[in-house]
DNA sequence: CTTGGTTCCTGCGTGC
DNA sequence: TGCACGCAGGAACCAA
């Protein structure tokens, strides 16, 4: 489940690959991938183009054309991105290639097809609800305790769901959440709003501490993730909680339990996290 | 406004 | 061994 820091590594791993060469030939397999034009439109609009940069906002990666048009990009859960040599095996579930000069392939490959794929013409991002509406990044300057405890504030929910809310908190999804509710001692199925001020800290400081050893670790592989190289990331082996229910609690000796909190599986430790 | 349920999709684990 | 079934999950959408 690429989040914050498997974007933003993919993000680096594909942009020095991808820049300045010539698109030759786009195929897309997947047509629904496709949210805002048809087929043909993409495949022509990307003939001979060429990307000038590659950004992320959250958990999208923003590919910029030389016309200054846009491709926004979400994986969702299971999308894979890569850029390796042309002509390597097609494998099952691709959705689309792009073919560029210099014996490059850039290709989703996507078991569940949940992910989506726009191209923006015009500026500011509004045809892309999850990106116009997107909240502040961990690593933000904005991302205070205070701008967290004002997240949390009033809300009955629970503080793992209202953490998981890109509109709140752009780019945390399930993994980085169960990891930083742990470190901060929390309970994930505690109402958001009945969190003291000091937990707030803690938990700003976990949320950001992950996210940044998640990118330094360049990932987390739990089952589909790779960079753009394709390679597997390194968080997995720093995992404490996530994936690991009925495994020891490495604070506490007790067994990792599992509960469905909004929907989502949510690993915790019951003695550690109150 | 908030909150929870449903939906999309495929492969895998489970149980008979 | 084989098959049906439920589950996993990010985010849009809908209903209350």
């Amino acid at each position: 489940m690429p989040e914050l820091p498997e974007v933003e590594t993919v993000r680096r791993t594909l942009e020095p690959k991808i820049l300045k060469r010539r698109i030759l030939d786009t195929e897309v397999h997947y047509p629904r991938l496709l949210q805002n034009c048809t087929e043909s439109e993409l495949v022509s609009y990307l003939q001979s183009r060429r990307f000038v940069k590659l950004d992320r906002r959250g958990k999208y990666l923003i590919a910029v054309l030389d016309s200054g048009s846009r491709l926004v990009l979400h994986l969702r859960m299971t999308g894979r991105l890569t850029a390796l040599p042309s002509g390597l095996p097609l494998e099952k579930h691709t959705s689309l290639q792009i073919h560029m000069d210099g014996d490059l392939e850039l290709r989703l490959v996507d078991q569940r097809k949940f992910a989506t794929l726009h191209l923006l013409h015009e500026s500011g991002y509004g045809a892309i609800k999850g990106l116009a509406t997107m909240g502040v990044e961990p690593l933000d300057s904005g991302f205070t305790p205070e701008y967290l405890k004002a997240q949390l504030e009033g809300r009955t929910a629970s503080v793992k769901s209202v953490i998981l809310d890109q509109r709140r908190i752009g780019g945390l999804g399930n993994i980085y959440a169960d990891e930083s509710l742990y470190r901060a001692g929390i309970f994930p199925g505690k109402p958001g709003g009945s969190l003291t001020f000091d937990e707030i800290q803690r938990l700003h400081t976990s949320i950001r501490a992950v996210i940044r050893e998640g990118i330094r670790f360049r990932g987390t592989t739990f089952r589909d993730y790779v960079d753009g190289d394709g390679k597997s990331g390194g968080f997995q082996e720093r995992l404490q909680v996530y994936g690991k229910e009925g495994e020891t609690c490495r604070g506490c000796g007790r067994p990792i339990a599992r509960i469905k909190l909004a929907g989502r599986s949510s690993y915790y430790c019951a003695y550690c996290q109150v």
